[in-house]
DNA sequence: CCTTAACTTCACAAGTTTGTGAAAACAACG
DNA sequence: CGTTGTTTTCACAAACTTGTGAAGTTAAGG
């Protein structure tokens, strides 16, 4: 047979298969306006086996200078989409996706649509609560409340659901 | 007095006062990714009393040439945020903010979500659903999942909310 | 403490994006 | 069917962004 595995030893990794699917991935998040690096540093590590890799795996893998990784992990870390971790008694960091924790990070958004509302709300007061332009802010002031009030709940109930799937039977 | 309109007058736009919300808008929409020209274009038309503007208020208003204009409204236009309509009898454009309709631009959404979902679909089976990164992956695919169903309904319950509000009592 | 592995910072080169002017294409109106 | 006011296209210059190499900083382990 020239199957790539026998039977008996678990799934191995096929690296190029990986990463190309890595680079495709990457790809779609720099579409929705992700910048690049992290957007790759992102779903290197969300693909990797183990949920955590260091920086020269990322370096290596991705075939970018260390620096680039620096500033990727950098941003992905303040953006909460992955958590920096040291391994005691090395000097080698780690970065992880916290599965539960990157959903949340979508949740950040909300900090977003509540400045947007902040700023509807001046703009009604500017333009006057009375003038056909300010009552169109007006209703878009409700629109953003209404996401901002909504996505927390969206993201309670995925949690919800998640446990139901994964929390119950696993 | 030295009220700046009389009692009898309707309010009237400072021009000043519209830019710099007009202006502080874009910006947070550029921020959070969006373009720059299209987002102050988008911010201008929200921010008239009749909610359209020709190709020249805007290149006025803006201090931007016709160019970016027509390359702003293009794009606007494509992610269906505004709308292009004709004045029967002139030949002069003029681009509107439908209320209802940029709303679900943000539905749009659930189209890349959607992409992301196959994207996901794809990598759990390249890299073996077996595997604690396919395990992954799958789990991701289905918050996408999630989120592709999720946001149609959240958007439909906008629309209630809104008719509520603005239909009911108006 | 000194060594050394690992991460970060910084200045810069390369690459992209953005907005413009000028010219072309359209379309209403006489 | 030519005129004229309007929008679009296109090549280019300016501005910004990105990723790198190299030097600098930090901290584990001898």
């Amino acid at each position: 047979m020239n199957e790539k595995q026998p039977a008996t030893a678990k799934p191995q990794r096929d690296e190029a298969v990986v990463s190309a699917f890595v680079e495709r991935f990457a790809a779609q998040l720099t579409e929705a306006g992700m910048v690049r690096m992290p957007a790759r540093v992102f779903a290197a590590i969300l693909s990797c086996d183990s949920g955590a890799m260091s920086a020269a795996e990322l370096s290596e893998q991705l075939k970018i200078s260390p620096a680039a990784v620096s500033g990727a992990v950098r941003y992905l870390s303040q953006v909460t989409m992955i958590s920096r971790e040291r391994e005691p008694g090395s000097r080698r960091d780690r970065y992880r996706v916290h599965s539960d924790q990157w959903y949340e990070a979508l949740g950040n958004r909300d900090q977003i649509v509540k400045s947007w509302e902040e700023t509807m709300r001046e703009g009604v007061a500017r333009l006057g609560p009375d003038t056909p332009a300010g009552r169109r802010l007006a209703e878009t002031q409700e629109f953003f409340a209404f996401l901002g009030k909504e996505l927390p709940l969206l993201l309670e109930r995925w949690r919800e659901e998640r446990e139901r799937t994964y929390g119950g039977s696993a």
